[in-house]
DNA sequence: ATAAATATGGTGCAAATGCAACAGACAAAA
DNA sequence: TTTTGTCTGTTGCATTTGCACCATATTTAT
């Protein structure tokens, strides 16, 4: 199996990736973009590694209103045993934006040394560390913004988050207005109204998904 | 030194662990209540573990509000190199809620294999890699909370949450009410008033600290 | 090219939330 | 005990946000 340049097995060549998989009870599946490619429930795997293709973490509510509770990228991990649990208030599942290559593993297996087979499952440790790392700063950062009190608060944190990153002043929105709506849990014609009042109080420029923060 | 009972060192011997912490650019330190601990700064340590004691990470907005971005118990992990990160819409710091004792620790030769000093270093790794899951996981949950949309429905999600990790119905919240309302990100006048419509509507029950989902 | 579907921007109105202020409860300190 | 300070519950009012529409732009399918 070729997994190329990704976290996970970075610095462990092919051959001994090999070998371990069938240790860490390892299926890798594709996915076309739009489908539904994993469910918080019970039954389902304890992790997963997103290999290639972006995805979404998503709740629908009863209320049928969705959230966008995380973006997925090619080395995020996620699961059950590692971020969200299924509430009774709603449904949480990662949907495809793209089409998607996905390891599931044993959450368990994966971090407890094993018996002998695997010579390199210390290396993948060390890996798992550094994209675990990651993953809770991508979700401090998402809590920051969430916890902003306002539509215009929520936006001014995103924003400067983006430009933080990009080190730039200006940007380009990784979303459409549906989405960003969703991603910060606002409603859509409101989070467009305070957006335009934003460029009236002069502080950012729009043209398209292009933000610059003045 | 002696660490005792705690996630970090646990299953490495204390001599060890005493080899270990120069390596780890380890300093302990103890704060008393309401002591600031730790400031999302450069120049800080880039991670810390907290040993004893409870603390929260709460940011102060120049509107004067507060909010509680995490609440940390013994063994939780935090620092500038794994969950929030300053900006300059305001400031975030860690401060105790009792008296504390942390052990700060230079994030990345924690994660990297040493030379040959600490023969336990992995298994250091290994711990660390259960207290980095451990948070994402807690992480998660506060996404979710704070991505609902309405009071009632960030209230009806965090108790439904600790309902959940008491396995009943009935439960003591952590906090007080004011506290509350800052962990939530809403007004603490409009949370009690959504807390009273709640018992009114035959939701929840309450007395003092103590509620019952029904 | 045309039609259909979807995204965006906008508005009035209702509902939710924030804010300020106050009184009583409770706890800590003198 | 009294005093002092903090927490809680409450209310009226201003502001923000959500919601239900609609019109137009943009994309996708036929």
């Amino acid at each position: 199996m070729n997994f190329e340049e990704n976290q996970l097995f970075s610095g462990i060549a092919p051959d001994q990736v090999d070998r371990m998989l069938p240790c860490l009870e390892a299926s890798r599946r594709d996915y076309p973009a739009g489908k539904l490619m994993y469910s918080y429930l019970s039954g389902q795997a304890s992790a997963a590694v997103l290999l290639e293709g972006k995805a979404s973490v998503v709740r629908y509510e009863s209320s049928g209103s969705r959230t966008i509770l995380e973006s997925l990228s090619p080395g995020s991990i996620f699961g059950a045993g590692l971020d969200f649990h299924t509430e009774i208030l709603g449904s949480v599942h990662v949907i495809c934006d793209t089409p998607c290559r996905v390891l599931f593993l044993n959450y368990e297996k994966m971090i407890r040394p094993c018996s002998s087979a695997c010579p390199r499952h210390l290396d993948l440790v060390q890996n798992i560390l550094a994209i675990l790392s990651r993953k809770s700063r991508l979700l401090g950062e998402r809590v920051e913004v969430l916890s902003q009190r306002s539509i215009r608060d929520k936006l001014l944190c995103y924003f400067s988050q983006l430009s933080c990153k990009t080190g730039s002043s200006t940007f380009l929105l990784p979303f459409s207005m549906m989405d960003l709506a969703d991603f910060l849990s606002v409603n859509r014609s409101a989070m467009v109204r305070e957006l335009r009042s934003m460029r009236e109080d002069g502080l950012i420029a729009m043209t398209k998904r292009e933000v610059t923060l003045l």
